[in-house]
RNA sequence: GUCCCGGUAGCUCAGCAGGAUAGAGCAACAGCCUUCUAAGCUGUCGGUCGCAGGUUCGAAUCCUGCCCGGGACGCCA
């Protein structure tokens, strides 16, 4: 069990003494008692806590707000809630100015729990999949590809901090058209290759990867296919391609350290009856019909817009149907939420698959499918085309390696997935302080530079420090921002909102490099506050870390 | 036509389970290196939070309608 972290503690016990004073003023019964709100003001000026407990019990009480606050005031156990002032403002906010020495707190379970510092278990434990990239393996992936699987990597790496139980899977979709798309496509290049002719199918793969694998198989097998029986050469390009690209695949994702626990064959259904086993399902449960010689799904029970075909009138299953047995799969696997993470371009099936998920027995909620929105890259200030079909995209790869690992991470990940990201490649190549990685990066490094002069100077970095000597106001704007951390990592996975962390970790090297310009922490002169700062400084570096840990960013030592 | 996402400072974006004078970075302007990395810091300038109604003591945040931008609407995946 960890221990509740100190801000929490201080606050709740704020909101208990808030309480207790409106009952002892008999403001509100218990029954009648409003929530009680704490937030932490804009501006410093109102303190570092400020209640709008008046304003909510006006009703309740039928006086005004003001002297309803001054009543609570008079009631507060101050001692007890460590408030050092409290002032009544505006309407009848309430502000409270805490004494602060419980921050140094922070730097004490930070060296206590170490990298674990920030975990909770808001999760309890719940037993969630995450499934996400799950590209088709008929190319490399892209750069929406690349926005998903930061996002999940992210989601994943924070979820498990808040104490979830996360797996991370990967679907391939190694059955349907898109594999016989595929292998023809892959036939089409190799007779190119050898100097024949053949039409390129309507909806083949243009891409350079496909021409490139088409040269390899020559260069392995020469004339060979081409003597083969037509089937059995697609049959042998269609094994060829598919482990080939999800070889790539899966080496791309690695060098994005983005790792998944599980990948999940979507032929593995087909070929342990668990697509036909979806459809008798949802059969028994009424939601099938037959028309027009094709099977379907009654998804308008469901909010759908029209039904769905499950089984052409070929007879084969359109995408949907395996898609339903996979996730019949995933909930008879034991996993009690389910996140999905798609491109912008699959939304439409966000409201089919949810039906399906329904159908099936279970609450909607069961299913939550995140989408990210399109990416655009910019360069010189111009949009850079990026399209599959023209073989001229820029694959995940070639931006990794023109703007780096490190810069690619954060960008993908710096913004809300709600939002179209415009990837500045510029200023992710720039080695400038107008770019966020080495903002946060330089903070580390920094820290670490002055740990090492530190220890050559003779300082014990490793002594016990005297915290309380940490009062001037860029350590307590430190030290709050580090006592965040708890509360950032479960609010980022409750909202699911990974691109907090970014945002968190930007502000606490905004912090860090002003503090540094503002105090100077090596001072022989004053040994015991050098020590104090030390043990501050330790305990930035431990946070700074593992936030980038994250994010999947690197921290160095040194820049 | 229907559905999804967005519309906040000149630019890119945060904030959105309602709270006080709406934030950051960049850009522009002015300062700070004989002192722990200036890849840094400090300050100034800059906004009818798309528009119009509604709910509320209080709305960028919630509701309704409209406008603009992007995306999706297949018995393809």
């Amino acid at each position: 069990m960890l221990d509740v972290n100190v801000v929490e503690q201080v606050e709740s016990q704020l909101k208990e003494a808030i309480k207790q004073a409106v009952l002892k003023a008999e403001l509100a019964s218990q029954e009648e008692m409003p929530q009680v709100v704490l937030e932490t003001p804009k501006d410093k000026s109102h303190g570092d806590y400020a209640t709008n407990m008046a304003m909510q019990l006006a009703r309740v009480a039928k006086k005004n707000p003001r002297q309803i606050a001054e009543e609570i005031v008079e009631q507060i156990d101050q001692q007890k809630a460590s408030v050092k002032s409290i002032d009544i403002a505006g309407p009848g906010f309430i502000n409270f100015f805490m004494d602060t020495s419980y921050l140094t707190d922070v730097v004490n379970t930070i060296f206590d729990q170490g990298e674990d510092y920030g975990q909770s278990n808001v999760g309890q434990d719940e037993r969630v999949q995450i499934e996400f990239v799950s590209a088709n393996p008929t190319g490399t992936l892209h750069l929406g590809h690349a926005r998903g699987a930061a996002y999940g990597d992210t989601l994943a790496n924070v979820m498990e901090k808040a104490g979830y139980s996360v797996e991370r899977e990967y679907y391939i979709n190694d059955a349907g058209n898109q594999i016989d798309n595929l292998a023809k496509s892959i036939e089409v290049r190799y007779f190119e290759a050898i100097g024949e002719e053949k039409d390129m199918p309507e909806d083949g793969y243009r891409g350079q990867d496909i021409i490139d694998l088409a040269k390899g198989l020559v260069d392995s097998h020469g004339r060979q296919f081409f003597e083969m029986d037509e089937t059995e050469r697609l049959q042998k390009f269609r094994e060829h391609g598919l482990k080939h690209l999800l070889h790539q695949i899966k080496q791309d994702l690695e060098a994005f350290r983005v790792p998944f626990n599980s990948w999940f064959s979507e032929m593995s259904l087909y070929e342990e009856g668990k697509v036909e086993e979806a459809v008798t399902s949802l059969r028994e449960k009424g939601y099938v019909y037959e028309e027009d010689g094709a099977v379907w799904f009654r998804s308008t029970e469901f909010g759908d817009d029209k039904d769905r075909v499950l089984i052409k009138q070929d007879g084969t299953y359109t995408y949907l149907t395996p898609d339903i047995a996979y996730h019949q799969n995933k909930i008879n696997r034991g996993f009690t939420h389910l996140i999905n993470i798609w491109g912008a371009d699959h939304h439409g099936y966000v409201t089919r698959m949810k039906a399906a998920i329904q159908a099936l027995g279970n609450s909607k909620d069961l299913l939550d499918i995140k989408i990210t929105q399109m990416v655009n890259l910019f360069e010189n200030g111009e949009k850079v085309k990026m399209s599959k079909r023209t073989g001229k995209a820029i694959t995940m790869k070639e931006l990794i390696e023109e703007v780096g690992l490190d810069a690619t991470r954060y960008f993908f990940i710096m913004r809300s997935n709600d939002s179209h990201l415009d990837f500045d490649m510029d200023l992710a190549r720039s080695e400038s302080n107008d770019n966020p990685v080495y903002y946060v990066q330089y903070a580390h490094a920094r820290i670490c530079s002055m740990l090492k002069q530190a220890e050559e100077k003779g300082v014990d970095v490793e002594a016990t420090a005297d915290l309380s000597l940490l009062v001037a106001e860029k350590e307590i704007d430190l030290l709050k921002r580090l006592g965040d951390y708890p509360q950032v990592i479960s609010e980022a996975a409750t909202k699911k909102m990974p691109h907090r962390i970014p945002q968190y970790v930007f502000d606490l090297a905004s912090d860090l490099h002003s503090f540094y310009n503002a105090e100077k922490v090596i001072d022989l002169e004053q040994v015991e506050l050098t020590k104090a700062r030390i043990a501050l400084m330790k305990a930035t570096r431990t946070v700074l870390k593992d936030a980038l840990q994250i994010i999947g960013v690197h921290a160095p030592e040194q820049m």
